[in-house]
This record gives structure tokens, sequence and C-alpha cells, in this order.
DNA sequence: GATGAATGAGAATTCATTCAT
DNA sequence: CATGAATGAATTCTCATTCAT
């Protein structure tokens, strides 16, 4: 992803119609970021693979950031519809750790089906500082999740909900994304789902309604025996 | 940080007579990059700041990319060292709580330094995925907690600190930068440690070693009425 | 008025029954010129501002340059109106300093009108050597000017009335153009009037002839001491 | 000549050893403007004529119009070069007449050098009001023509100076160019800079100072009979 | 006739890297 | 060793013009 200089305008796509083509040049930019990596995609490339030209791109996009930032949306809401779909109406029925598991494996998946793309995503964001749009995603997950603590009853050990999707946000992306991309050897996916799990429910959930499920089998890691003393 | 061609593989900075020249060209990086923007660190900006010509510049560089790992090494060194001195001899005698918020203020420091450098190192990580560096680091980190750790008798809940490791390094990197660039509105950085801190303590330490020391005063957020107890 | 390609000759406007259609566009390239520039006058811009699409401009008028030819003819003419208008019968009587006095406040008034569109024009002019259209011009008024100039019994001084016509239209057209878009600080548009006028008219006008009309106050200027006398 | 937007800031040529290679990059711009036309003329044409790359060319011009500006400046000083010679100590014997025929002559064969140049540099003048280039020539012609006067005891018509200035400068450039480019027939080039002479003489230089000199043969055109009485 | 999506050649500009001095 | 002028491949983006609907 080659850039220059960041311009300001972000003109959002022209005509109601040509939604294929927008939908084409997108997905021609994934193709390109998964398979070709990150320099690979430039404008004439990803129009080549869009089967467009240079120009039908710029009818659609006004700058390759512009393409980014949509797939950023498009991400966006993939993992909102996912987390609106586990923590529903249907699922009030299972236990936190099985509702945080269910949104991490959902959130991995959605990692895994396009590492590069995330990978891109995730500079993009270190590039442009883009609070107001990571804030927006956060505010609508707290809304999912609180809508379902309320409704399972699910006590919050947080103060502040809003500094805990933020560090929960940017913990759980720069996991699963280096996960990814490093894919370092003696940690198996389920294993990592699992730590981020336990983090995540222990910073979050309060403990006597942890309690009430079945604790992870966690044990002491270091020194073994002769604990503790105290 | 201009990016063209990926090219050849990332050589270590050339055996050097002169480090003076070396460390002028390492920070005359920090300080384009800083006060410049990582657009502007071009290697003849960078070289001129440093009041050397691009020629001397890859005399000692043979990429403008083995600057950014001698700066990530440097960084890494840095983090060390505060972690080696938060964590050594003289400070045996403080709770959990106190060591790690100790580290998180110290680790915030260093972020705080150089927020610009810090940006493109973490997007560098994402550009070529580091994992053999990173693993490093965190090798010698989890040396000198396992050290601290065993001298205190700390006991520890996680089974794996490998993956432990990893997703505390992925997690606090991400959660301190993501915070210093957008700098979100209404969360201070005393609470943003705090959150860390506690997110960290649960996720790490066993309760029992926890409940030694005075529980922080978290309150529960939500549901309001309906509340735990029961 | 971007341009790529100088193409194929020019051709004039195609025979159109919708008069309201090309002057829409015709005004609409004067109101773009006007309010966003000349590189604001794109093809697509003019037509959404005309209220019509490209490909309807395209229907009416060749090339882009087509346009601009429409517009200089309609300028042109618009200047031959305003002379046969000052220097028609009724206005005989007048002094040949009244006359071209009137004439450049005409001549000023149009530029004033629309200077956008004439820098435009002139920068055409230059582009591609208009010498048919101008000649065609200078002809028209040499022959109102003529008319007027036997009806009043005005001597001229000069010879070669062409030569001297292409002379006038070039030197006031110029220092026009360039006077309302440098608008020069201590120049008022009178004064420069006033000096295009005494210009002109020792230039063209027989000495006797001035003679009968009250001269100008022009004083010397230099050199201050010996000076003429009378 | 293409354009795309006119960024600001024009640097110098950094080094003053390299006057080589900018003489030979403006040369080559002229060279390309005269054989080829404003629309050839782009970095890399300009760059290929001129033997060297295109990097080259913008180390030493930021932008392409900066190669037009120092051009412009170029042919400034040559203007103000013949000036100063024909008006110098040693030609103060000279007529007016005689003295600013030498002028017009000197500038006719400074604009034949290179009609595609100044066409060029004109169409600049338009697309952004240059006035302060302007200006600054005007104020060296004026310093020039001032001292000549003095030296000579030429009485002057004109009041304003600066106004006078700005008149002739648009006057003569804009016919010449004119002339040049349209090659309109029927004119000589001989007429047309007598045109000039007479035009500018009588704007400018009192009636008395002019009688001293054998007056032009001109002869009236019209109206032919009842003509002005002598 | 009108529409406006698509085209694609072509222009400006950048910057890591080399190498003659 | 140091220098910094020269290189040129590569990239983004524009816009006149066409043509299927």
């Amino acid at each position: 992803m080659p850039r220059k200089t960041a311009k300001t305008a972000r003109k959002p796509p022209l005509q109601a119609r040509s939604v294929a083509t927008v939908t084409a040049i997108l997905d021609a930019t994934v193709r390109v970021l998964e398979k070709e990596g990150p320099d690979a995609a430039t404008t004439t490339r990803i129009a080549a693979v869009a089967g467009v030209s240079v120009g039908t791109l710029y009818q659609y996009f006004s700058h390759l950031d512009a393409i980014v930032d949509a797939l950023l949306d498009r991400e966006f809401d993939r993992a909102i519809a996912m987390m609106s779909e586990v923590l529903s109406e249907g699922n009030l029925a299972r236990s936190p750790r099985e509702s945080v598991t269910a949104v991490m494996r959902g959130l991995m998946s959605i990692y895994l089906a396009h590492p590069g793309l995330h990978r891109v995503l995730a500079m993009e964001a270190l590039r442009i500082a883009e609070a107001d749009r990571v804030r927006a995603f956060d505010l609508r997950v707290i809304a999912i999740a609180s809508h379902f603590l309320a409704a399972t009853g699910t006590a919050v050990r947080r103060l502040d909900v809003n500094s805990a999707a933020f560090v929960v946000f940017q913990s759980v992306r720069a996991t699963m994304l280096a996960y990814l991309l490093e894919r370092p050897p003696g940690i198996s996916e389920a294993a990592l789902i699992d730590e981020l799990v336990d983090m995540l429910l222990r910073y979050l959930i309060d403990d006597a309604w942890l309690a009430k499920t079945p604790p992870v089998t966690q044990l002491p890691f270091l020194p073994s025996k002769k604990r503790v003393r105290s």
C-alpha cells in the first residue's frame, strides 16, 4: 500500500446502482492484499484485478486511502453483526465464559478470513490515529454488550466502560493480529483464545458471577511446589 | 517513513567504529519522526538532520529499514533496563500491584518520550512480522519476571508463560500506543494505567496472593438494580 | 481550463436547435471560470453547473475548445455592439477624446464583467495563434471606426489602418486585462483609462484635430529644471 | 506545458557548482518549447533533451513552474541588459526616436530569438498574475529610462511614470508577441516597429522635444479629401 | 436526444540507493 | 572514509472523450 500524502476529502461512492463496481474494487483490494502483499496494492493493480480501469476506481474512491477506509467500515460491520448474533436473545442462557469465547472465536475467524487485510487496517490505524472511527465502533460494541449483560444480569467489575472498551479493543485486536501474522510456534489458536477469554473475563466480570460457572482449569505456573509460604 | 520496495533481506548495521555517527543517525531519525512525522523521515532528511551525508548514512546502515531495526533494539533495551531496575532486588518488598504499576508507568514513560518513534516501530512490526525480535524480547522479560516472581514467591495463574507473555506484550503495547496517539478524551493517563494493571494482575496473579494487598476500589457498573449478590 | 491533447482541428459548434442549452453551457462555463478558476473548468464541472450531462455537452460542442471559441465570439460581438452604440449617429458631436474614452470605458466594463473569462480567452489567443478570428474582429472595428471618423471628419495620423488596428487591439486588451488581473496598486481604473485614451489619441488622431478639444492636463515629469516650456 | 496544481514553494537551485546542469535544463526547455510546442514540454521530455534524469531536474527545480520562472527571469535580465546597452552613455547623442527604435528592435530580436518561449511566458503571466515580478522589471526599466532621459534632458509628457511603464510594458509585449505568433500578412517587422515607436514617442515624449528631430513621414489615412489642413 | 459510467493514456513528482570524485 | 549529484523505476491521480443504455 504505497502512500504519498494523505489528502483530506473522502467522497462516498456517488451512485447507488454501481454497488457492484464498488464491491468489485473492495474485493479486489482484499484479494491483492492477501495474495500479493501490501506493496502490491497500487491503484493500478487493484483496478486491474477488479477488472476496471483506474479511472473507474477513482470515480468511486477519491483516494487510495478511501478504499482502506471503506474496508475498515466493512470489517467493523462484520464484527458488529457477528457480535449481535452471538449475544442475541437466543443465547442468553450461555455462561459468560461461553459467550466471550464465542465472541473471540467469531473475531478470530474474521481476522483469519483476511489477515493481510487486517494487517493493513491496523497499520492504517497507526498511520492516522483514527480515534473517531474506533470510538464509534466501541460505542456500538458497548451497546450490544450492555444489552446482553443487562439481560443476563451479569455483574461487571469495571467502573468506566469507555476505558474498558478501549483497553479491550486494542488488546484483542493487537493480540489476534500478531498471532495470525507471526504464528508463534507453540501456541495453538484455541490456546490463544483461552488466554484472551480468561484475561477478559477476569478483567470485566465480577468474581461472584464467574464462580457460577465451572472455572477454567488454570493451574499455577511458578513457582510450583514450594509455594508462597507467606 | 516512505517505503518503496522492501528489497532484500534486512541486514544488521554494519560493524562500525564510529559509534558517534551511528548514534547521531539514530537520534536524528527519532527527532525527525517526532517533529516532522513519518513521511518526512527520508534518508536524505535523516542524514541532513544528523549532520552527515546520505553516503555516510549508507556506510553505517545498509537499508533505511536497518535504522528502524536498530531503533527497535534500542527501545527494547531501554524497556528491559527499566524492568530490571523496577523488579530488582531492592524492590522485592513491593506488592504485586505496586510492582506491576511501576512497570506500566515505566513503559508509559518510554512510549511517552517518543510516541512518534513507537508509532513507526509498531507499524514496522505489522509490515514485517518480526516474530523473532519480539520473541527474544519476550524471553528476556520472562526471565526478569520469573526471577522476580520466584524471589517474592508470587503465585502465577498462567500455565503457559509464553502465551501469557505474548498476550501481555501485544495488549500493553497496542493499548498504550493507541492511547498516546489518539488521546481519547475522558481517559486520564493514570486511569489507563490502572485499567491495565488491574487487567494484568487478575490475568496473571493468583487470587490468594492478590488478596494480600488492599483490593482496588472497583465498583460494579452494570446492571444497576438486580445486582449480583442474591 | 485543463488541457490534455490539442487533438484535432477546432470545429464550430454543431448546429443545434436548442439555443437554450447552448446558452446554458456557455453561461455555466463563464460562471465556473469566474467563481472556481480555470482549473475547475472541466467538461464534467461545466456540464454539472449547466444542469446537463457531459454527453449533452458534447452534443453541442465537439471540443472543450469549441466552448471557448464560442465564448470568444460572444465577447467579440459584445464589444462590437458596444462600439456601434458608442460610435453611432447619435454621438457624432462628441470630441475624439470623448469618443475614445467612451469606447475604453465600454471595453473596460466588458472585461470587468468577466475578468476570469477574458483571462482564459487571452491565454487561448496565445495557445493557438487565432489570427483569423482577431483579424475578423479588427476588420469589423475598422469598419465602424472608419465610418465614424468619416462622419465626423476626423483626421487620422496612421497610414496603415491594419497595422494600427493590430497594435491598438493588442495593446488595449493586454493592458486592461493585466490591470484587472493584477490590480497594480496606485493606479486607479480612471487613471488607466486616461493613459490609454491619451496614448491612442495621440497615436491615431491628427494633432490639429486634437487641438480642437481641451487638451489633457498632463504635466511634464522629467527632467525637472530645463523644462520644455509651453 | 501541462499544468496541474500550482504549488507554492519555489526552491532556488541548491548548489553553485552545478550551474551547468541548471543551464542545460533551461536551454532544453527552450529548445523543446521552440521545436515541439508547449504541450511537449513535460518534465520527462525536458530532462531527456537536457540529457539528465527527471530526478536531477527535480533536484534543481521543485516544480515544472519553477523552470518557467527561471526562464522569465533570464529573459527579463536579457531585456534589461539590452536596454542598458542601448541607453548607455555612448548613445546619448541619439534622438529620442532613434533610441526608442533601437530599444524596440532589441526587444523584437529577444522575442524573435525564442517566440515559443515568450508565448509560454506570456501565458504564464496570465495564469498567475505575476504582478510583483513584472513590477520589479518595470522599476528596473524605469530606472534605466529615467537616467537616460535626465542625461539627454528629454522632456516627458507623463505625470505618472508607473502607470506609463505599466501601459507600455503590456502594450509592447502583447503587440510584439502577437505579431511573431500570428505573423499577420501585410505587416512587415519594420513597419510594426515604426508603429510602436511612433505610438510610444507621442505617448511619452513632449512634442517640443520630438520636434527637434525630423518627424516621421506618416501621412494621413482617412478621410481622404477634406483633410485636416496641415 | 440525453445520460453518465467507463476509459486509459499520460503527467508530475518522490526517494531509496549508487558511485565517481 | 565522506560526499552529494545523479538516477529512474514506480506511483498516484486527472480529465477529455466515447458509447451502451
